[in-house]
DNA sequence: CCTATGATTTACT
DNA sequence: GTAAATCATAGGG
């Protein structure tokens, strides 16, 4: 297969139907190396996914949706996998692919990705010009990409928001998620997953 | 209506 | 290393 990216001349090699359908920790897993795709009016800008993290619902404390919780907010991930939750944090918009049988509340934060389309558009979007600092982290990759509020529910399935078959990763590393330290005994589960050594990986703890 | 809080980023000591 | 920015969401009165 062609290493050079797919242009929209040439069709996205779609996921298939029951990539969604995966336990969620697999999906976590999954999904590194997978290219996500925004297509907006300013133009198309995308990236390979090198970092995620598990949120497992009702069990998990680190989770909106732990006990079950279950609000305007939370709402969509109740429902089907594969579409977009999307929320604010402090300024920041983050996106996670929804998980889980429907009504099970399980979502993938997509903490990193690895900038491949639309780098001009990126730096323009986060104001900077350094390729490394695009996209290495939660906040950081939707301004970049343009992913907004305007997305949440969307399917990855199609446009404009894409999630499409991308690399394979040589080595996936596992560890402890990132800024949860007030979830109590959720803050040391390893449900964080990275493409070992990538250097978009939002940070590097010394030991995970 | 009012207040607290955060799955972050950035700048600073 | 620490702290401030800054606002939508959630929950209580």
């Amino acid at each position: 297969m062609s290493n050079k990216h797919l242009k929209n001349t040439n069709p996205y090699n779609p996921l298939p139907e029951d990539f969604f359908q995966q336990p969620t920790l697999k999906l976590a897993e999954a999904l590194l190396g997978c290219l996500l795709i925004n297509e907006t009016e300013e133009g198309i800008a995308s990236g390979y996914i090198v970092e995620t993290e598990a949120y497992m619902g009702p069990e998990d404390r680190a989770a909106h949706s732990f006990g079950n919780r279950r609000t305007k907010r939370t709402e969509i991930m109740f429902s089907e996998a594969g579409v977009a939750y999307t929320y604010v944090m402090h300024t920041h918009c983050l996106v996670n692919v929804v998980s889980g049988p429907t009504d099970k509340p399980e979502a993938i934060l997509i903490r990193a990705v690895e900038p491949v389309d639309g780098i001009e558009l990126m730096k323009k979007r986060r104001n900077i010009e350094i390729p490394k600092n695009l996209t290495n982290g939660p906040g950081k990759l939707t301004k970049a990409l343009g992913i907004t509020m305007g997305d949440y529910g969307r399917h990855f399935t199609e446009p404009p928001l894409l999630l499409v078959k991308g690399i394979t990763p040589q080595e996936i590393s596992r560890g402890k998620r990132i800024g949860i330290d007030n979830s109590g005994e959720a803050k040391d589960y390893p449900w964080r997953f990275w493409i070992t050594d990538n250097p978009f990986v939002s940070r590097h703890r010394k030991k995970d």
